[in-house]
DNA sequence: TCTGGGGTCCTAGGACCC
DNA sequence: TCTGGGGTCCTAGGACCC
């Protein structure tokens, strides 16, 4: 009857410190220690519990500095096929309340519940019925944000965080979102947050009662536009149901930090085709092929740039990926330029079926698709070490 | 031994075409 | 005595998210 979620169809779960949550869930000796994971050598904090995160860690963070505030800390490594496992059931359990999921990331998803409310009762009554249900049959736990959009359901998720339910009913979205910080908005980040501090816009409220044309001139007129709605809570970005896991991606890449810097011409381009190598035989299990390779080159100092190159015909052989990333590299000339990363992405994929091959005289490409497969084959029958290319054996 | 790796989307200029 | 207007593709960079 009184139920303040009832106006609130948009439901926003997201899984508490959920790498580390999977990763301690049958270690019962890590259950009341601070545990890391992910962080070694020049990595960053993919995931820390909330024993860690009182001692300042958070995820982002370099290792280096994660380890320093927290030495007692145990650091663990992922296990991402673990996190995909209990990241399907979890989505699965979502859609026995409704279709309408739309997964963000693994561990977070957005339910449009509007449909459940006869059959299951008030989204408040969903949402601690859903995190009844995952704590049982996962054994982590979640939180939960409840409000009439997709913005505002966000938000009010981190606040339930951890472990708990927080409803955002209509009259109460702009007491709720102006006194916040800006930063705290979904799609502003660190550089929006100084631009807007710049001119004086620190709360949610300061950005809400500023101008829209004024708002348009500090960051654009299309963020601007944004983020006066997100201020006032009228965005009304409608819920697109899809998974993460299963859907058709635009995009694979694959890139690596080295140990150390090096400006070893044969070291980067044996990193390429080590990168290049993961990427499309991703392709060839996903059955995409693209047309546009980009690649990313780290400097020391964090400089970072890209080149791409769209090819006449899309592609999923390494040979024809590989060489148009070490033409981009030569491209750019570099002699003694030290470099951290390197990284190779193929955009514009379509479906490989659709893709027509010419067949010039003379085509050799055939050739290098064949022994692709060879080696597919080999590595689903033998596993991964069994063949790699000569240049990468040590 | 500061700063990963996987992505998406947006902007902006130039080329090219009708 | 101006300079056309779009639409699309390509490239590069940047911001952001988890």
């Amino acid at each position: 009857m009184g139920d303040p979620s009832r106006a609130c169809p948009i439901l926003h779960i997201d899984m508490d410190a959920f790498y580390a949550s999977v990763a301690v869930r049958e270690k019962p000796e890590l259950w009341h220690v601070p545990v890391i994971v992910g962080g070694g050598g020049r990595g960053v904090v993919l995931s820390a519990n909330y024993l860690a995160r009182e001692y300042g860690v958070r995820s982002g963070m370099p290792g280096t500095r994660a380890r320093r505030l927290c030495p007692q800390a145990v650091v663990v490594s992922p296990d991402y096929d673990e996190f995909v496992t209990v990241s399907k059931a979890v989505m699965e359990t979502f859609r026995r309340v409704t279709p309408l999921v739309e997964a963000v990331s693994l561990d977070e998803a957005f339910l449009d519940v509007r449909g459940s409310t006869k059959r299951l009762g008030t989204p408040l009554e969903i949402a601690e019925r859903l995190r009844a249900l995952i704590y049982d049959e996962q054994g982590i736990t979640c939180s939960v944000g409840v409000a009439a959009t997709v913005s505002v359901a966000k938000l009010a998720g981190k606040r339930a965080k951890p472990d708990g339910v927080v409803v955002v009913p209509p009259e109460a979205i702009t007491s709720f979102l102006h006194p916040m910080e800006v930063g705290e908005l979904w799609g502003v980040g660190e550089k929006t947050r100084d631009l807007l501090q710049r001119f004086g816009l620190r709360t949610v409220g300061d950005v809400a009662h500023t101008p829209l044309t004024t708002l348009q001139r500090a960051v654009g007129d299309g963020l601007g536009r944004h983020l006066h709605e997100l201020a006032w809570g009228t965005d009304r970005r409608e819920l697109t149901p899809r998974s993460t896991v299963d859907d058709p991606e635009k995009s694979m890449g694959a890139n690596e930090t080295f140990g150390r810097d090096t400006d070893d011409r044969d070291v980067i381009t044996r990193e390429l085709l080590k990168l290049t190598g993961r990427v499309t035989r991703r392709m060839r299990t996903a059955g995409v092929a693209g047309r546009t390779v980009t690649i990313t080159v780290r400097f020391a100092d964090f400089t970072t740039i890209t080149r791409s190159r769209t090819i006449p015909e899309a592609t999923d052989v390494t040979h024809e990926v590989h060489r148009t990333a070490v033409r981009l590299y030569d491209a750019l000339g570099l002699q003694r330029a030290r470099i951290r990363l390197v990284g190779v992405r193929v955009e514009g994929l379509v479906p490989r079926d659709t893709v027509h091959r010419q067949l010039v005289l003379g085509e050799r490409e055939h050739g290098w698709r064949d022994a692709d497969r060879a080696v597919d084959l080999a590595r689903f029958r033998f596993g991964d070490d069994v063949v790699r290319p000569a240049s990468l054996l040590t």
